[in-house]
DNA sequence: TTGTATGCGTTATCAC
DNA sequence: GTGATAACGCATACAA
């Protein structure tokens, strides 16, 4: 509001030193006398001194920022990625600047624009829905351009390019895995159910897959649904369709696995002893249900602390190699929607 | 990464214009003719030029940036209140600095000097935490102090002082009206259930007394419970008590509610018949259990909205006035946990 | 309508 | 070690 800012000028004026001198302290250059250091800060403490951000990036060109890119913050998954790495980020003196995206491409594309031209330091997208479905290049270009004015960091989604770097999980092997252990545990037939086509979406679905092949069952018409990402869309389709006779689901996320809870408490169906369900995330949204929801941990903590890890030292340090591509293991957290 | 940057002086020399015709165009001056506009566009389109923010910051003295604050946006209500936000913001040209304050007073308060110190042109602290319990104004001087430099928006809170513009809903009118609802239904014992002392549930344990009070029930110890804001930890909670005999609940978010939900399964009580429960911010996690939660929506899209245009009413337009508190009334969504 | 010159508050490169 | 001073890239008052 008011413009009573205190300059680097009044500093030095006060301290009897020279703007330099001033600046010198505030970044810690080994090059000033400890009595003038003491002398420096104790006056910008006394006059509640802050540098202008503005004219430090303008000299620095950088404000110290990440642009954290999402489709929306309000999905449990999104909002617990971005407060880890808010959080991690903060503890590394930089700060986010937000923004939500949407799912369309045009979105995207104008929102990686206009993170850009705040001039972050780096860009995160969380989740594999900016990975694309890896068909075709042409999903991803925008990202490789903005690549090309700084390093981009995808949260659960792999891109191929220069300055991109991924952090996934293996969900193929997780997806993989839980199929494999319903079947083996004597399930007919088991379910998937998925909202997108994405990246990730694809491996779980591959996972799925394999584990089927593996056990000598023939993939069939039907076995593998399209949903809409809402709860009771899911549970409403279920119910509409006539021969589902399914004893088994797995699905790509939390809420679309309490979509199927619904359909089974609508048809009178027991969880876990008529149906099992696994779900996706081990988001909140899977102990909320009674039984609660068998699910698989995707590991965002890790997942976003190593990002922001691999960030920091590729920014402060340039020179240092820091690997492309990380993958976590999932955990497959048994609860009470299944009976293995 | 590259210092390949298009300045200002480029798009002017290409366009055979001078930097101050430039800059007209970009801020679109009614000074300058078509004709010379087309043609630096144009130039300005063929090379790509992006204005450097820290350079247009250091004359405007603003980046068009408002720092959001929240207590943890790992929370349904958090991340989907600064969902609203960010959009309607970035409708309106402004971008967001989010930040994770926690909710211990230290933290929002070192969280707000940064903000602050990145100059951005305004404050929303996200969430009656902020607010203080209302008894006493140190929690809140913090903000005041702040309120000095920028304007400040609470959601879901109210705090006096110069600056500072209050949203908030009629929580005491709406959990009034669900106890009397319960209590005139027939119930012989409603527990109140909270998991802080901020200015937002204070009132909503207001509501909850009146409603008490004017059935002329009086209020006994163990009608009013404080609890971890956790489900699992409510639900021990509760089954650890002694003698609750409560027949219904009412709960100051959706989480505690989905508690005693929980509380009910493992009594094997049933819900709504032997005993109802009411939760609150009607979240995504209340359509997750089975009865669904009927729960209290306290409108987070309204305030939102209202509180950005506001906002962007102050900024851009300082000398109208707007209004220092906004409340808007609250929906009690009816569902299968209640039986009124 | 358009151009010139100065200021914005730092950082960094020189001299001293 | 410390101090002048030139960038940094843009906005704008003032001239033309």
């Amino acid at each position: 509001m008011k413009d009573d800012s205190i300059k680097i000028y009044d500093v030095a004026n006060k301290a009897n030193v020279s703007i330099a001198t001033v600046s010198r302290v505030l970044h810690g250059s080994d090059k000033v006398t400890s009595k003038t250091r003491e002398k420096v800060m104790k006056v910008i403490d006394e006059l509640g001194y802050t540098p202008n951000v503005f004219a430090q990036g303008l000299g620095l060109k950088t404000m110290h920022s990440i642009g954290i890119l999402v489709p929306t913050i309000s999905d449990t998954y999104m909002s617990s990625a971005v407060a880890f790495l808010e959080q991690r980020l903060a503890g590394n003196g930089y700060n986010c600047i937000l923004s939500n995206s949407g799912f369309e491409l045009t979105g995207k594309k104008s929102h990686v624009e206009l993170l850009l031209s705040k001039r972050v330091d780096a860009l995160i997208l969380v989740g594999s829905t900016y990975a694309g479905s890896g068909n075709s290049d042409e999903e991803t270009d925008y990202i490789r351009e903005a690549a090309r004015q700084v390093p981009i960091f995808i949260i659960n989604g792999n891109v191929q390019g220069e300055g991109i770097y991924s952090s996934v999980c293996d969900d193929l092997d997780a997806t993989f895995e839980a199929t494999d252990k319903l079947i083996k545990s004597g399930y007919k037939k088991v379910v998937f159910l998925t909202d997108s086509h994405s990246y990730s979406a694809n491996k779980k679905r591959a996972g799925y897959e394999k584990a089927l092949k593996e056990n000598g069952i023939t993939l069939k018409k039907g076995m593998e649904l399209d949903v809409e990402n809402r709860i009771h869309k899911v549970r409403d389709y279920l119910l509409s369709r006539k021969s589902l006779n399914a004893d088994a689901f797995i699905a790509t996320n939390d809420d679309i696995a309490l979509g199927v809870y619904k359909y089974a408490m609508e048809r009178g169906l027991k969880v876990p002893e008529d149906i099992s369900i696994v779900g996706y995330n081990n988001s909140a949204m899977s102990i909320a249900c009674e039984p609660e929801m068998t699910s698989i941990d995707n590991k965002t903590e890790k997942i976003c602390n190593d990002t922001v890890d691999r960030m920091i030292s590729l920014l402060e340090n340039p020179e240092l190699e820091i690997p492309r591509k990380i993958t976590v293991k999932c955990d497959l957290i048994e609860r009470g929607s299944t009976n293995f």
